[in-house]
DNA sequence: CCCGTTTGCAACGAAAAGTTGCGTTTCGTG
DNA sequence: CACGAAACGCAACTTTTCGTTGCAAACGGG
């Protein structure tokens, strides 16, 4: 009657086998194609087991990113902006790298057919976006950008290239990939820009290269 | 026996009718939970008649998204690379809203279920940033950029943001939101800086400001 | 040690997926 | 215009998957 208090019993540990395998089940492959005794096979349990303790996939989806409670902590700041948009962009990419990722990303797109969980997964990635304000409180204390609203805009940018080229396209990003995205967000194509303009200045003998 | 070069038949058209239903269905379900009956039913046609001519689902989908060849045409250089930017922006953010793009984005995400089908949809829009080569071209001969690698990075950067919110996010973007990551793509950090040193500046007696 | 709860197992019913046979329509062709 | 092959719609059918139920065994707290 009172369980709650309890040390974890094997219930409650079957449960999160549950979960975990939905996520994971989730993560490879799509809502409509996530089959519930996959899930039971995978967490070593008995189909009727899942489907006595939720009442439809929807449900038990629910219960599998409630259980997500894991946001994503970028940390204290590194005491520059660059340093903090690549700590992000690290984060970011493990993030997207793990099971929790894939099946975040796969749901958030369910708009349509299951609005109330691409809420969820919504709510639940944006969580993570509110500990970014605090990197963006010291970069403007340093002076580094004006507002927070700033802070929020590059790390859209940040979060959409490697979203898109992780996961849609599938391809990897290592540190220098970051670094490049960094740069541009920083600094964007001014610094191209002055570049070309020295090779210009290079190859037709600086003929306009005074001004 | 030679009807490559006739006329449009009525088969052809209803071959379209299914096809164009295809992708209708999986802009707004997903692959695992589309249902070719649905299909079928949206087409105007019967099931059989859709069951006949393609073997799988896997085939139906694969046959619509290479009917998917209207790709992404930013058109020619508006004559600077801001303006260019901002199209590519714009057309961007049409494509996401139309059901290609959201078919797109969905069947993008396969890679575990359908390997085929995922890189399918990867390649139909890497097409589209073929296009975007020649707007490179054009601004490396302006100066505003160094390389055609340096405008795959701001694309990429654009891209995802775009695709986040649009799709992930289900928030709109007016010319306002998208001038706002095209000022960042352009000048970085540096120019918000610059106002925030100014306001330093102003409070502090320029005491730094000089460099 | 006992009793309530939960699980596994197997069998079941229901619904969707996918197939087949046949009469009818359509379109190309002589 | 008439004929024949191909495609379609329709309905019935088989197969597979989904979800449920009954029951005996295992578990765990009191």
């Amino acid at each position: 009657m009172k369980p709650g208090a309890g040390p974890p019993s094997s219930r409650v540990a079957r449960e999160r086998a549950i979960l975990r395998a939905t996520i994971e089940e989730l993560a490879r492959s799509d809502y409509g194609g996530l089959s519930l005794e996959r899930v039971a096979a995978r967490a070593g349990v008995n189909k009727t087991t899942v489907y006595r303790r939720w009442e439809t996939k929807a449900d038990l989806v629910r219960a599998a990113l409630a259980s997500v409670a894991k946001s994503l902590r970028p940390g204290p700041t590194t005491g520059s902006l660059r340093g903090d948009l690549m700590r992000i962009g690290r984060t970011i990419r493990e993030f997207v790298a793990s099971f929790e990722g894939q099946c975040l990303t796969r749901v958030r797109l369910l708009e349509h057919p299951e609005p109330e969980l691409a809420g969820m997964a919504r709510e639940l990635h944006a969580r993570s976006l509110d500990e970014v304000f605090s990197l963006a409180r010291a970069a403007i204390a340093r002076g580094e950008i004006a507002t927070e609203a700033d802070m929020m805009l590059l790390v859209e940018l940040l979060n959409g290239a490697l979203h898109m080229r992780l996961v849609m396209k599938n391809e990897a990003a290592d540190d220098v990939v970051i670094a490049r995205y960094v740069d541009v967000l920083l600094h964007g194509t001014d610094r191209l820009k002055s570049k070309t303009q020295h090779d210009v200045a290079k190859r037709k003998g600086a003929r306009k290269a005074a001004r």
